[in-house]
DNA sequence: TCTGGGGTCCTTTTGCCC
DNA sequence: TCTGGGGCAAAAGGACCC
């Protein structure tokens, strides 16, 4: 009800602003995996609310505004969250809620046009130019797509309207929570120069500490500092991208489709472990996840990386590369082991390992020397996986490999 | 205050070939 | 034979994002 009547209320100053030539919208989700939650809990709506995983080391993943005035945000530790704010309830993550909910707001999105560019689950890019005959002016459009994100998926979100994607979301962020900003384009410089280098989107606690070195502290103070002086401080790329941001030159466009470049798996053990067996175990199961959903994607990878951080949270990583891209488990784990193994730890303690696919390519582009020809090439990477497994661990490996034709669609014989 | 899990991108180092 | 270095791909590390 308050949602309604926010909307209904008459525009902001901000808002007021000229929208023509502002074809970029970012839209992003207010305190999204809170917002699902409340959905089925209204009672809470209002009150301090913290989503986030119930061990000790799990952290914040979404937290309400209510929350957050506690000063309470996502990615801190939840037993910091919790000190600083006890009263809050909190709720462990249903990651397959938030993918719904995900679903349904990008398909408003893809209704408003087809130049969609996800970011993650809860924010995309828009660019609407070729749409605006249909539907109305920028402005307009965000309203649209703000009105039906609450009547249809029952949380609100917030609008950035701008002629280039980093204003738009830099936009997003401070109409938050629940709001849009228009940034016209004559009025881009005015509006990023006073604003602090951190918020720029790149901009993280490493790059604003050098930029504080250089006695940098806003935007404006970026756009007046020579370029040398900005790639020496910050490299190549970075000091020349800076430098073009601080005076709103960006024209990077928005792209509906931009293919995965890896997939894996990771998982921080609940108390540091120094047992080697236990650590293959785990890259097992990490390798099988990361293998069903290479195929489940219908990808495969030649590249597999093996990802150690050890109790004192320095983290290495060791890759290999193979001559064949895969997408079988047996292969992702036999590389990762031995990487594992030629690490020559002695009892190391360990707090987190993890096994990634990167290199991938679409499963039916790959030549496959191996192919028997004939048979169906997904049903051959499941067979090939679950024989594999079953002929190295015996029967008790028929649990994983049938865990990977659960995942897949109805194809596949069910092996029992 | 003791730091998740999913990723992307960039930089530097290393090994190899010529 | 030794050294230098260009060019390249792979490997490793690290910053950053949500």
């Amino acid at each position: 009800v308050t949602r309604r009547q926010l909307q209904r209320n008459g525009p902001l100053p901000e808002q007021l602003g000229d929208d023509t030539g502002c074809p970029v919208l970012h839209v992003d989700m207010d305190a999204f995996y809170a917002s699902v939650e409340l959905r089925s809990r209204p009672e809470l709506v209002g009150t301090p609310v913290i989503v986030g995983g119930l061990g000790s080391r799990s952290v914040v993943l979404s937290a309400t505004y209510e929350a957050r005035a506690f000063g309470v945000h996502s990615a801190m530790p939840m037993m910091r969250a919790r000190r600083m704010c006890p009263q809050a309830t909190v709720i462990p993550p249903s990651h397959g809620l938030y993918d719904e909910a995900s679903r349904g707001v990008m398909e408003i999105f893809r209704s408003i046009t087809p130049l969609v560019e996800p970011l993650s689950l809860d924010e995309a890019f828009l660019d609407i130019a070729g749409a605006q005959r249909r539907l109305g002016t920028s402005r307009q459009i965000g309203a649209l797509i703000r009105a039906r994100v609450v009547d249809e998926q029952g949380i609100t979100c917030s609008v950035g309207v701008a002629s280039s994607k980093f204003v738009a979301k830099l936009a997003s962020a401070r109409a938050k929570p629940d709001g849009m900003i228009v940034v016209p384009r004559d009025d881009v410089v005015a509006f990023l120069h006073p604003l602090p280098v951190g918020v720029l989107w790149g901009v993280g606690d490493k790059t604003e500490e050098a930029l504080t070195r250089l006695g940098l502290r806003t935007i404006g103070d970026i756009a007046n500092t020579p370029l040398s002086t900005l790639q020496r401080a910050l490299g190549q790329a970075a000091g020349a991208h800076l430098s073009a941001l601080s005076w709103g030159r960006d024209d990077r466009s928005v792209v509906a489709h931009e293919p995965d470049k890896s997939i894996g798996a990771e998982e921080t053990f609940a108390r540091d472990v120094d047992d080697p067996a236990v650590v293959l175990r785990e890259l097992l199961r990490l390798a099988e996840r990361t293998a069903a959903r290479l195929r489940a994607t219908d990808h495969m990878g030649r590249t597999i990386a093996l990802k150690v951080r050890f109790a004192d949270f320095t983290t290495i990583t060791r890759s290999k590369t193979l001559r064949e891209p895969t997408d079988v488990a047996r292969v992702v784990y036999e590389t990762a082991r031995g990487l594992y193994e030629a690490l020559g730890l002695q009892r190391a303690r360990i707090r987190l390992v993890g096994v990634r696919v990167e290199g991938l390519v679409a499963s039916d582009t790959t030549p496959r020397q191996l192919s028997m020809g004939g048979g169906g090439e997904e049903w051959r990477a499941a067979e090939q996986a679950s024989d594999q497994a079953a002929a190295r661990f015996g029967a008790g490996a028929v649990r994983p490999a049938t865990l990977v034709e659960r995942d897949r669609k109805e194809d596949g014989p069910k092996r029992v």
